[in-house]
DNA sequence: TGCCAAAATGACAACGCTGTCAAATTGCTT
DNA sequence: AAGCAATTTGACAGCGTTGTCATTTTGGCA
């Protein structure tokens, strides 16, 4: 019933240890003696115990994916991606959400990595972005990659553990795209401070003011979080008859602000994209079910998180040198649906 | 560093074994010894290792939990849900996405579940019930726990791993809402055909229309799918020109569909809930997301999914008989908010 | 052909825990 | 106080793999 290695090793006539070479793709193994292997686990669909081989091992064969974000759909999207190349690696996934400003999440966090004894950990933000948890890890000598928020220059000076994505860029595109269709009063309704993105995005949008002339006003900005109901309650504050400001076009942090501020427009009696354009960040789902549909900045999470699985699997055992697998930018592209339109005087 | 059960056992000054016993609540350990144990662990921060444990015992110490469902919100719920319980239990989480129509998804799922050694499963719908997995279960003696549609009468009859959420109540309810508010005529998108939730939720709505005298017409009835795009389209179809009812309430199979449904009318310029009442149900966060936000039946899907991993280790070692846990039904509760009103003549 | 370093393979002891079964201890009962 | 069953504890052998180090085989070169 149950196949061990045992069994592999003496059907290929060689010994446990060299079937063990093999399904660990160490050098050091004869072509004929591997194929002789590979086609004995092949017959046997041997199946090699992961319980065994972590207690033997150095670490486990497990990674985990660390995560503290409300958005189901960006933790979906994370997960899958990760998962999908842990299978391919015969690794399994331990998935770990937490609150990163829970008092005991530090300790939480330690006795889970000590418990499973992870191969490495894949952090998405903010946590990727605490300062505290990374010299933590670095200490305990635990492998990781960071999913974070940044540009192409900070890439190349950055530890050879980072994927960036360029919030930055994709601020920029957007803020272009909507002064070139006329507007000039153009609001955001910012995300989380503690989230780098939101610092990013934010300096997207006032470079591409200044690139084009247009003057800065923060009366224009909106703090808020990276919720639905922040995009209501920033869109309703920005567009109060109060606001002497004329605002044509507003940004959301991400998709699910853009769509709380289409929202409130809609509350307000505001004609989106004739009165007001709106544009989000992200490309989520939430993009395609608001009316009309939103101009967002595509981002391709379960390809992202995939990559950086496979940074992370890089740097584990079993690896050849020459899979130079290094970090890497991610450039959102902009997406033009109906929500923006040109600004009508 | 890193603290062994032997390294317990010579603190607490008693073999490896009876350390072994007091963390697995083994019976047969004296009060004393007990104590003396739990100190040690205390003192020394003793974590077991899972590989260890999974190595040596008959079954390992992680749960997986299966699903084929697009919709994130369900999923992170699950998810959350069985988490917190591993999380008490000390057993770790196999998160198992896959689709049920694959060519190869049997395969792969057993080959996951042999890998994993898995101490049990908590499937979702619509795997839980499709009766071939069942039976492959079955067969292969693994213990799983099924996420079901179904009645409290069901639930006396079913073997004793099932949980059981009554989507006909809770259609029966929304109906009679409906009903009470003038609707007589209510169409109805229903969700995926090969889920039972929709047969269940059909079914409700069939008996209270019975129960008030209402008739039946099937050309209020379309057949969909439990997505955003499916609710557009049904209620496109079902408000079209041509329709010779009059609708004036739709149901969407769940809130994703009822958000398209809503959608759709904003379209075609029907005022919500003026000229249309549209109701979903799960109360996901979607129905939060909508303007106006919808009537829906609220369905508690960590708690539920909880419960399930609760019932899934009470079969399992280590469990004392009179945690007599057992097959439940979930009556998910009406929750009216704008989406719905009195019919206006 | 013989020699030697390099490459390939194997023997065997961990890894940290649980299951089995035997031994020691307890607490009744007489 | 002795005897006995029930309870509690412990010794020890795996579980299926990997790491270490010894051994064998290979291939190149004199």
């Amino acid at each position: 019933m149950k196949v061990t290695i045992n069994d592999v090793a003496k059907l290929a006539g060689v010994s446990m240890k060299t079937v063990s070479r093999v399904i660990n793709k160490e050098p050091s193994v004869r072509k004929k003696t591997y194929d002789q292997v590979m086609q004995a686990v092949k017959e046997l669909n041997y199946q090699p115990n992961i319980a065994a081989r972590n207690l033997a091992g150095t670490s486990s064969f497990a990674i985990g994916l660390v995560y503290d974000n409300p958005n189901a759909y960006y933790v979906i999207d994370m997960q899958n991606g990760v998962l999908s190349r842990c299978r391919d690696e015969g690794y399994e996934l331990v998935i770990h959400p937490c609150e990163s400003n829970s008092a005991n999440m530090a300790e939480e966090f330690i006795t889970m990595i000590k418990r499973s004894r992870l191969a490495g950990l894949v952090l998405t933000p903010p946590l990727s972005e605490q300062q505290a948890i990374i010299d933590m890890l670095d200490e305990l000598g635990i492998h990781y990659v960071r999913l974070l928020s940044g540009r192409a220059q900070e890439a190349k000076n950055s530890a050879n553990n980072c994927i960036f994505v360029d919030d930055y860029a994709a601020a920029y595109e957007i803020t272009e795209h909507l002064i070139q269709l006329g507007h000039k009063n153009i609001a955001f309704v910012l995300g989380d401070e503690e989230h780098k993105s939101t610092a990013e995005r934010l300096a997207g949008y006032r470079d591409a003011l200044k690139a084009h002339g247009i003057a800065q006003d923060d009366s224009l900005l909106y703090h808020g979080t990276y919720s639905f109901e922040s995009g209501v309650k920033g869109a309703k504050a920005l567009l109060a008859d109060g606001n002497p400001n004329q605002i044509t076009a507003i940004l959301g942090g991400n998709d699910e602000v853009a769509a709380g501020a289409l929202f409130a427009a809609r509350l307000m009696n505001i004609e989106i994209p004739g009165q007001l354009s709106i544009s989000g960040f992200e490309d989520s789902p939430f993009s395609r079910q608001t009316w009309p549909k939103l101009t967002t900045a595509h981002q391709a999470n379960n390809i992202i998180s995939e990559h950086a699985a496979r940074l992370l699997f890089s740097k584990t055992r079993g690896h050849r040198k020459n899979d130079k697998e290094v970090s890497h930018v991610f450039t959102p592209s902009m997406v033009v649906r109906e929500s923006t339109g040109r600004v009508t005087q």
